[in-house]
DNA sequence: AAATAAATTGCAAACGTTTGCACAAACGTT
DNA sequence: AACGTTTGTGCAAACGTTTGCAATTTATTT
């Protein structure tokens, strides 16, 4: 049970008569050693089963060949597909990756990140903590190793961002509501200073400014957590109005599943008398009834896409800031919930 | 931009007119240091930000505290909660923790297994890809590193399992379904050798048994991949016999809601016609109308246990195999699936 | 044949940490 | 005063790899 020793360089060396950094360039491929060295050297190595001590190179050549990723919460699906999107590409370039979940709680995530650097990683995925105020110390960090932020970015942070389209995304969301018919178009959002949430409120807006709409304050509520119980929960409240909403985007889909099972209480009709548009494209959005018309963000190309650019500042690092920010499509999927004949 | 280094153990003792042997024992807390000299060095080591070189630390020490987690799917919901729980445990003892993706894969399974022991992790925390049958190459492994199984697991690997009491909740849930007075019941499984799978037919048919239930050929019905289309496309069938049955145990919350969702559009009363029970809570068990009766699997739990017995054998190695298994309780939770009044 | 260039290979240092051993000083015991 | 003991500290080796430079061999040129 005890930790079997690695075959090393020097094993090798001896068994070949060679000298320890003739075997090491051999097997980088190095163009000093001739051809048939390698081969001999090569052959011995997988025959010995050798496989390079990471730690010692690492150690040496300060580069581990690691990515770091913190994210808020990893049981969150939009996420673990992110995060399956990332495994791929890092795999697919010769990376591996080290994961922490920070809770959203913004202390634990510069921790992680502190953790992250000292361990070596070559560079850090990061979606931010909601709320975080502080970047300070992400600041210092980013002065040390380059960082790509995704999904919960912040234009605070000078570095590479890599999102969907967010605005976009709620106009159209919004727009095939307006012509559908509809007119009071309530949303249901997040109170706290989110990104992502504050991109699709503009969204919003913008569509009913687009096509004339009044935007009327009543239909537009906001709620710290943006759960199903809290959709539910302010669906209520619409109901509650004496003049009702014909339309609710909720900017997450269990909030507008919250929303529809509000309304499948009152027995409200979906989607003539309010129709429902929710965010994701969640597992959920095609088995709640009537299945929900949603935003579909295509999580692992995010990741992947991330991972490319990480790499690339990893790989070819210049000494200007880079803060670019990339935008993934997304497309409106139209299900029942917004479907009129 | 470039990787700054990091204050060493060298410039320490420099400052201070140590040696380096004496910083290096002062910060590991060596009794015998001075707590005089403790507590400068601590001191310094603050001031200057010191932190230690992980790689120099595992390549000398052979030690890495890296766990690493190799599973199927990532995207799993019932995976991430796992990987949830195996983060924070991880993180408790001082662990950092390397997650890779098999895919199902079970050439690409040992692959990972075998970068990762390259890679001098400390230990690894599996779940087997389906159809995992040579597991020669995993027991190479074994010889070499701790490996502790959960979820998908196999009783041809000697090492420590855990895995959640699947026969006594399949019986539970079989019985609970007997109790309402159901007596044809059928259930829906996966065809190959899959633990869990079978593993929970062995609790339906002992079900059956205890209450004296003919077990019926034509109601047990297996698919390749227990999915929500395949579990409709099963129930369709179901419904098409002569005699239909009055309840289905579908061993996956997916399969069950696909039964759902076949015995909606034929307008079958749910629980009074047929009634369902699925296995997992998933999220989309409450989505689904009616809320579905399923197993709730603490998913953390199993993630902190493994961790836990990973650590303990990596820190006190004996030569004895480990071969325990270790069953995480489940509980049944009924919904409206089945809640006959 | 001698001189130079090119192609291979080896030596040895370096990376930052831990640890067995040796050493020195201070103390207590005969 | 001589001897052990205890306490605190430093020396130096080791972990496995990479790499600048020197050394050797071979090929090419004059």
């Amino acid at each position: 049970m005890s930790k079997k020793r690695n075959t090393t360089l020097k094993e090798l060396s001896k068994e070949l008569s060679l000298s320890i950094s003739t075997v090491s360039r051999a097997l980088n491929d190095h163009p000093d050693i001739s051809q048939d060295t390698k081969e001999r050297v090569r052959k011995l190595a997988k025959q010995m089963n050798y496989v390079p001590n990471l730690f010692a190179r690492g150690f040496r050549s300060r580069e581990t060949h690691i990515l770091g990723v913190i994210v808020p919460n990893i049981s969150h699906l939009f996420t673990s597909t992110i995060l399956k999107g990332i495994l791929e590409e890092a795999e697919l370039r010769g990376y591996r990756v080290i994961i922490s979940e920070s809770n959203n709680n913004e202390v634990k995530q510069v921790e992680m990140l502190n953790t992250m650097t000292q361990f070596g990683v070559d560079g850090v995925l990061m979606s931010l903590a909601r709320k975080t105020t502080n970047v300070e110390e992400i600041l210092k960090i980013l002065n040390r190793i380059p960082i790509v932020l995704f999904d919960k970015v912040s234009s605070k942070i000078p570095c590479t961002q890599v999102v969907i389209n967010e605005e976009e995304a709620a106009f159209n969301a919004v727009e095939h509501l307006i012509e559908l018919g509809k007119q009071r178009i309530a949303i249901i959002k997040e109170t706290e200073n989110s990104y992502n949430s504050e991109k699709r409120f503009a969204g919003y807006l913008r569509a009913l400014n687009k096509y004339g709409i009044p935007v009327r304050d009543k239909l537009i509520l906001s709620t710290e957590d943006i759960s199903l119980g809290n959709g539910r929960r302010l669906t209520n409240i619409l109901l509650s109005m004496k003049k009702r909403p014909d339309a609710i985007f909720a900017i997450t889909d269990n909030a507008a599943i919250g929303a529809i099972k509000a309304l499948h209480k009152f027995k409200v009709k979906i989607p003539e008398e309010i129709a429902v548009v929710g965010f994701s494209n969640s597992i959920n959005s095609t088995i709640v009834s009537p299945a929900l018309t949603t935003v579909d963000q295509p999580g692992d190309k995010i990741g992947r896409t991330a991972v490319r650019f990480l790499i690339e500042e990893i790989e070819s690092p210049t000494n200007e800031v880079n803060t670019k920010t990339v935008e993934i499509k997304t497309s409106l999927i139209v299900r029942d919930s917004s479907l009129m004949v």
